[in-house]
RNA sequence: GGGGGCGUAGCUCAGCCGGUAGAGCAGCGGCCUUUUAAGCCGUAGGUCGCAGGUUCGAGCCCUGCCGCCCUCACCA
């Protein structure tokens, strides 16, 4: 395993324990945050401070050396002089590029006007076996930026900056909804039946009882029940897991957000997530509401377009009849989709994607689905065969589904039943009774929600791929060669 | 699963028509007290993704496999 690993950087590891100094020291001297020294520099001129994190490059000048030391706030330019470190000095060969260290010094600046710490003791904090990828140009290989993301997190300022500004999304996500008096809970990933959604689950197995389980693939009828319960406004941000293709806005697990609100229907939701958008301009974008995503600009400021879901179909499949098989299928031949056992709903929906989604470039609400593919949403007063229902979407990526929530025991049980009897690799092959019972003691009107916090990351972000927003995407494994087989 | 692209030193990349494997950075040995992609001199570093094949000769051509990226399909 030492494939990878400088000699020379085992013989300074060597020299050093020879020396009687621990390499790895359980404690050294904390660091002040770089940020700190630097917001008010001027200020601190001749101030003995410490700082720690790891070392960049160095940059010899024989009785000088300079090199840059980066903390989690910033970095500062750290300057090694003989004379100051009468010590250190002999053996400062041992200590190189990439090992952390704690530096404690004086604050000044260099002749060109450099903040810098002119360095009066240096000890090793952890010496790194292996360097850091070149200074220039980083890590830029993606394979190895994903399968060693340690390497790119510090080799690359920029992907530490997206994965704070992601942290700062949650953060302020969790913090609109807790505004509003939702409580956060958490419902059960391991699950006898999987439901809440249309999506292949990945399978495990209870060892002590025996049992048969799904991760879950969308954590709503956990979620519903708690409104049975009388816990009237809850969310949960939580991984969900869908056995199905990686592509660029598809991680097999990812992290949702879902939101249920008794006493309001999906025009209120509505209003919610204008609220959170509004919400995220303001904290994460601060006030620069138009963002660039995949070469097009968006302004992400509400309100929102909003169109029909039946609308949008009509206007580009003209004549076609979104529930008349026999047109559908038509159409569906005419753009070339699968036909052959599918599902009437579902290839009438397959054209609405083929034709529509592309021109979503919104934002924009689409709402008023049809039932067939709505099976847990409410039929709409005015017309039962569409429900209160609605989607959101920027650049033709579904960012969010919301609807009145389906609290007639009855109706859902019938399409429960339906759906079973429809069965395909993506239906629950049973009935969540337990589900249907809970409704039947009695579940508030109710409106929920669906967001997909990764691709609201890529979005405020503008990575074009969802490897970009997850720290560890699923990658394949590599095949193990020779003694890297060996395991723990 | 289909199509396209890529895989060469620790990193970033060259490598022409098939003819001894290259550079920069990192490393090592020197020189240098104000650099910040420091500079200069010297030095070391390779299973060219893996396995076959064609050829006098393969990093380069052919076949298969592995991995990654893009794209289509799939995925409400």
């Amino acid at each position: 395993m030492t494939d990878g690993i400088a000699n020379d950087r085992l013989e300074k590891l060597a020299a050093m324990q020879q020396a009687g100094q621990d390499p790895y020291p359980a404690r050294v001297a904390k660091g002040q945050p770089i940020a700190d020294l630097l917001s008010d520099f001027a200020a601190r001129t001749g101030q003995i401070v410490t700082i720690a994190g790891r070392l960049g490059q160095i940059r010899d000048f024989g009785k000088l050396r300079f090199s840059h030391l980066t903390d989690r706030t910033g970095a500062l330019q750290v300057a090694f002089q003989r004379d100051r470190l009468p010590t250190f000095w002999p053996e400062r060969k041992l200590i190189e590029g990439n090992d952390l260290v704690s530096i404690t010094g004086e604050l000044g600046t260099t002749q060109k006007g450099e903040p810098t710490l002119w360095a009066n003791e240096v000890t090793l904090a952890c010496k790194a076996l292996r360097p850091a990828p070149e200074k220039w140009h980083g890590l830029t290989d993606t394979e190895q930026r994903y399968r060693m993301r340690y390497v790119d997190l510090f080799a690359n300022p920029e992907v530490r900056q997206a994965f704070a500004q992601r942290s700062k999304i949650v953060r302020e996500v969790r913090h609109y909804f807790d505004s509003l008096g939702y409580l956060e809970v958490e419902t059960p990933i391991l699950q006898p039946i999987f439901g809440g959604a249309s999506a292949r689950p990945f399978v495990t197995h209870h060892n002590a009882l025996d049992m048969k389980l799904y991760l879950r693939i969308a954590p709503e009828l956990y979620l519903k029940r708690l409104l049975v319960g009388g816990m009237e406004r809850v969310f949960e941000i939580g991984r969900v897991f869908r056995n199905e293709g990686i592509s660029t806005r598809h991680n097999p697990e990812f992290t949702m957000l879902e939101s249920y609100e008794a006493w309001a229907d999906y025009r209120d939701i509505m209003a919610r997530v204008e609220g959170l958008f509004a919400h995220l301009v303001q904290t994460v974008l601060v006030g620069k509401s138009v963002v660039h995503f995949r070469e097009r600009d968006y302004d992400l400021k509400p309100p929102f377009q909003k169109a029909r879901y039946l609308d949008l179909f009509a206007q580009q499949n003209p004549g076609v009849d979104w529930f008349d098989h026999a047109s559908c299928v038509a159409r569906a031949r005419e753009l070339h989709l699968k036909v052959d056992g599918i599902e009437p709903a579902k290839l009438a929906n397959d054209v609405f994607e083929a034709t529509v989604e592309d021109t979503l470039l919104g934002p924009i609400f689409v709402h008023d689905y049809p039932v067939a593919i709505s099976p847990l949403a409410k039929r709409m007063r005015e017309d039962a065969r569409v429900t209160e229902r609605f989607e959101l979407f920027v650049a033709g990526m579904e960012i969010g589904n919301a609807f009145s929530e389906l609290n007639d025991p009855i109706d859902q049980e019938q399409r429960l039943r339906e759906q079973v009897a429809h069965k395909d690799d993506e239906t629950p092959g049973e009935i969540d009774v337990d589900y249907v019972t809970a409704l039947e003691f009695g579940m508030p009107p109710a409106g929920g929600l669906g967001i997909g916090i990764d691709r609201l990351c890529m979005l405020l972000s503008g990575a074009s791929s969802i490897r970009d927003v997850v720290l560890f995407p699923l990658l394949r494994r590599l095949e193990a060669t020779g003694e890297e087989s060996k395991g723990p």
